[in-house]
DNA sequence: ACGATTTCGACAACCACGTTGACGATCGTA
DNA sequence: TACGATCGTCAACGTGGTTGTCGAAATCGT
């Protein structure tokens, strides 16, 4: 495998973590392709989480999601578009717009953390409960004492 | 934390592992800006390390990283325009241009490299090396469940 | 040995997702 | 009431992808 030398040790590392990352996101899209949610893209679930159940404001969702007002924007624009969200008026507020999940979109958001459920189920019956237990609070304290947020990020910044 | 509901548990797991994956990779790019490589961008040494020291062609880059040859070719563009990498004609084809590292190129990969290392010494200093080793060890054996490639990943897909 | 097929690299158009900067409308307050 | 901060949106741009097309060069089959 050439993208793996061995004599790099510390290149494996993030491989493997972004390898998890990826083959879960994978499945999920798969399943919730076949769930009736083919259009739903990987940040998608993250971001109808973040909406909450409340509903919230895209300059909130904004600073909730590590990104800037304008990119939140679109993306609301893009799952408005796609039926997950829908926009409002503040009534208490002309400037402010309501930014709340539809129907769909609660069903997408349900479907996702069930689906993340399962298959956080398959890697306990693979490695057994206490082994992906670990791994969830040994990244926690690198994570932790790498002072981060756990909110979705912003990527790879540009 | 409001992206992380405790009442959805399957959602903790691929966000710790791509905010593992992020703090590793935000790190490498701090510490190789300080090191003279300011521009270098995250998936760059990925890609150095996928040119390899005898050098590749376009197309075959492309598939090593699961891309298409086009994407492939724009990014040995821009690693061609930092310095990064060179291009050649193939004596044996004129159809093929081989794609070599430069003396900066080399460097760059060079540093990326002892950089994860030393980052995955900082992480064996937090949770001790056997942790460390175990979660690579994991996570190798639900990639190989799940039947993937280590070859860097084409990301999210369209 | 020569024509058909395949392969390689490049070009163009497009999409998703992010960034800054600017700006009008609205709200809160001195 | 007038000023400053905030909200959403528009515009321009950058980056990392995609597909389709195409000419040039290599390979293969008769």
């Amino acid at each position: 495998m050439a993208t793996t030398d061995p004599a790099r040790p510390g290149f494996v590392l993030p491989l493997l973590l972004l390898a998890g990352f990826r083959t879960l996101i994978d499945d999920l899209h798969a399943e919730l392709a076949q769930q009736g949610h083919p259009e739903l893209r990987p940040l998608h679930g993250f971001v109808l989480q973040a909406v909450g159940p409340h509903g919230t404001t895209a300059t909130e969702l904004g600073q909730r999601l590590g990104v800037s007002k304008q990119a939140a924007g679109k993306t609301v624009d893009r799952l408005v578009t796609l039926g997950y969200l829908e926009r409002a008026d503040d009534p208490r507020d002309a400037r402010r717009k309501l930014v709340r999940m539809t129907a769909r979109g609660h069903d997408g958001l349900a479907r996702s953390a069930s689906v993340f459920d399962t298959l956080r189920d398959r890697w306990s019956a693979t490695l057994g409960p206490k082994r992906v237990a670990a791994i969830e609070d040994d990244l926690r304290t690198v994570a932790a004492a790498d002072l981060f947020r756990l909110d979705v990020p912003g990527w790879f910044g540009t």
